[in-house]
RNA sequence: GCGCCUGUAGCUCAACCGGAUAGAGCAACGGCCUUCUAAGCCGUAGGUUGUGGGUUCAAGUCCCGCCAGGCGCACCA
């Protein structure tokens, strides 16, 4: 049986599949009109099958697309690759697209297509503006995308921007190609962490209201925003609250002290008191951690409280769902959920042999539920110190009687910090930690952002401050806005003259066969990708891809820039290049739109 | 010890999920401003893709061993 259609390609996993653009598909139609060509000939026998994959040659002069069909061939066709591809070439139908093809190397079909192809793509981005390089390759999917979700203990940290960048750019990208995203920081508002930062404040509270600098928790929260948030409390409720944490032993057991001092604390001020405090403390740091985020341009569309999902009995109803399917057994006293039999390598502890749900409980609590809102699709973005973790929530799921697939985890690797090129050791409880904030004041936010996303977000990556704050002037994201600062520039030296600025129907009508320069060409390519750069970055979760793609297509333009005026006598050829240089404008902004980074002002 | 991730130019990173001669930026060196911003361009130099095998027409990419680094192996969150 031979195959009328061709083989899909591969999926390894949902969502990541290798994205084919319209031209693409087209020459595969044309190479496999040929293949059954060849088959019907007998030039090669019948059954003799290969996938068609076109690609985009790395080599300039190996022409716009390759295929590799004819090496794929010659083994089943028993023939030398050369000459299946010959065969297939001389088969293939005429196309106005394709302007030559050749065989070259080893067996590469090579095609170059007709310059016009490209050309078109000027008046095409801009009819569409801002819109052009939207995409349908995510169907309407809904997407969640959860990320960030900081535990609400102090401001958030450069470690914390990369996960905001990388998620941010994301959800954007992922918009720009079709998908429908919603994204959602979970906040950690229950358990223990919370009653230590509120003992940290008590601690503060105690030190300014008796004006001693008596012994801090070791294990407490000591940054100076606690301070801030001491003050908060002595405000509203007066030097009144009085506690002795006389006994600590904090020296010689730090855990248990600062759980002792939770707990006299506790008993001292009243529970309800102690809860207020726990409230200033979460709303005075959630605060922050939203402005922050404002100002690093990054928006949440929900914001997850673990405590609600806690008392809204969320939990308790998944421990209940794995207990009816049997997957939870008691040991120790404690109840085990058992992940291993769902590819996790061990067995987990839910509820705690002192009848605390471990977080992992709350995990699968929120992940439920998540699971059960309107999404078809749900994206984690965690930290990669918490690979560790992705076994056992996804098996939880399953265990659930739910489908794992739908949920998908990517890890961000750490970002090794560096100061003048010494690393930074950095921990939120010690206080030591350079905030986002910081960065962003510092670097900028367009270029902390524009770092960040420059690199592939499973990869390892130094940030050294020193470097990218010196590098201000000389940083990736100026040399894109230059671009962009130049085309500016040439239609406000228009404007000068007294040659009238074309209206956008005039540009978007140019005579763009008129690009005919090599670096026209070349240019004009870069523009054509864009829609499948987005695509691929969006299916592949790289948003990197689109940082990448402006600064080559910002490199495309200066080098254009430098060799030919766009200022010129020639009428016609002024309106095609003026349409050609806007074009690259609308599409530089377009992609740093999707990055969350502010493109120049038009001028 | 076990598991996951990663080793690419001096540095920071790409390389379209197996393709043709591995590319950018920074740093170095040499050129280009009376003409739309030199925050730029052009050129030179820089590599046994950690290492040793394997798979095949083809390997930075897939498989195995080894070396090195990061992270994780809680009744913490």
């Amino acid at each position: 049986m031979l195959p009328l259609s061709r083989p899909a390609r591969p999926t390894p996993r949902p969502g990541l599949e290798a994205t084919e653009t319209p031209l693409q598909a087209r020459l595969a139609e044309l190479l496999e009109s040929a293949l059954q060509n060849v088959r019907d000939r007998g030039v090669i026998p019948a059954d003799t099958t290969a996938q068609i994959q076109v690609e985009r040659p790395r080599e300039e002069g190996h022409g716009d697309f390759a295929c590799n069909l004819a090496m794929r061939l010659a083994k089943a066709a028993g023939k030398p690759p050369r000459e299946v591809a010959e065969a297939l070439v001389a088969a293939l139908p005429y196309a106005p697209e394709v302007a030559a093809v050749e065989v070259a190397g080893p067996g590469f079909i090579n095609f170059h297509l007709a310059e016009w192809v490209f050309q078109a793509v000027v008046p095409e981005v801009l009819r569409a503006g801002e819109r052009f390089g939207r995409g349908d390759t995510g169907a309407g999917e809904r997407v969640q995308i959860e990320f960030v979700s900081a535990n609400p203990t102090g401001p958030l940290h450069v470690g914390h921007g990369r996960g905001a960048a990388y998620g941010d750019a994301l959800a954007r990208v992922m918009r720009a190609a079709g998908y429908e995203v919603d994204c959602e920081y979970y906040v950690n508002d229950a358990g223990r962490q919370m009653a230590i930062l509120a003992a940290s404040v008590m601690s503060r509270y105690r030190q300014q209201v008796l004006g001693t600098d008596e012994a801090f928790p070791e294990k407490g929260y000591q940054g100076d925003y606690i301070r801030d948030i001491a003050a908060q409390v002595r405000e509203r409720f007066g030097d009144e609250l009085e506690f002795n944490p006389s006994g600590l032993t904090d020296a010689e057991d730090p855990e248990t002290g600062i759980d002792f001092l939770i707990r006299r604390i506790r008993e001292q001020i009243g529970d309800e008191t102690f809860g207020d405090v726990r409230k200033m403390a979460l709303a005075h740091i959630l605060g922050e951690i939203r402005a922050d985020l404002d100002a690093f341009g990054v928006a949440f569309d929900t914001w997850a409280h673990e405590q609600a999902l806690v008392d809204a009995g969320t939990v308790d109803q998944a421990l209940a769902g794995l207990r009816e399917r049997d997957h939870l057994y008691e040991a120790n006293g404690a109840t085990w959920f058992r992940s291993s039999a769902f590819g996790d390598e061990k067995d987990r502890v839910v509820i705690r042999a002192d009848g605390a749900a471990t977080y992992f409980a709350n995990d699968i609590g929120y992940h439920r539920a998540k699971f059960h809102r309107e999404f078809d699709h749900l994206i984690d973005i965690w930290g990669a110190d918490h690979h560790g973790y992705v076994a056992r929530v996804k098996g939880a799921m399953q265990a659930l009687g739910l489908d794992a697939e739908r949920l998908e985890i990517q890890l961000v690797q750490f970002a090794n910090l560096f100061r003048a090129g010494e690393k930074v050791a950095m921990s939120t409880r010690a206080g030591q930690y350079v905030t986002l904030r910081e960065l962003v004041d510092e670097v900028g936010r367009d270029a902390a952002r524009f770092i960040y996303v420059l690199r592939r977000s499973d990869q390892h990556m130094d940030f050294d401050l020193e470097v990218a704050k010196q590098e201000t002037e000389d940083n990736p994201v100026y040399y894109i806005h230059y671009a962009h600062v130049r085309i500016s520039s040439i239609h406000a030296k228009l404007a000068d003259s007294d040659r009238p600025e074309p209206s956008a129907e005039e540009l978007a009508g140019a005579d763009t066969t008129l690009l005919a320069e090599a670096k026209e060409a070349r240019l004009l390519r870069q523009l054509q990708r864009y829609p499948e750069t987005v695509a691929m970055a969006a299916g592949g979760r790289e948003p990197h891809r689109v940082a990448r793609y402006l600064q080559e297509l910002a490199s495309e333009f200066h080098t254009f820039y430098n060799s030919h005026r766009v200022l010129i006598d020639d009428a016609e050829l002024m309106r095609a290049r003026l349409a050609l240089v806007e074009a690259v404008r609308q599409v530089l902004a377009n992609g740093l739109g999707l990055l969350g980074v502010a493109a120049p002002e038009r001028m």
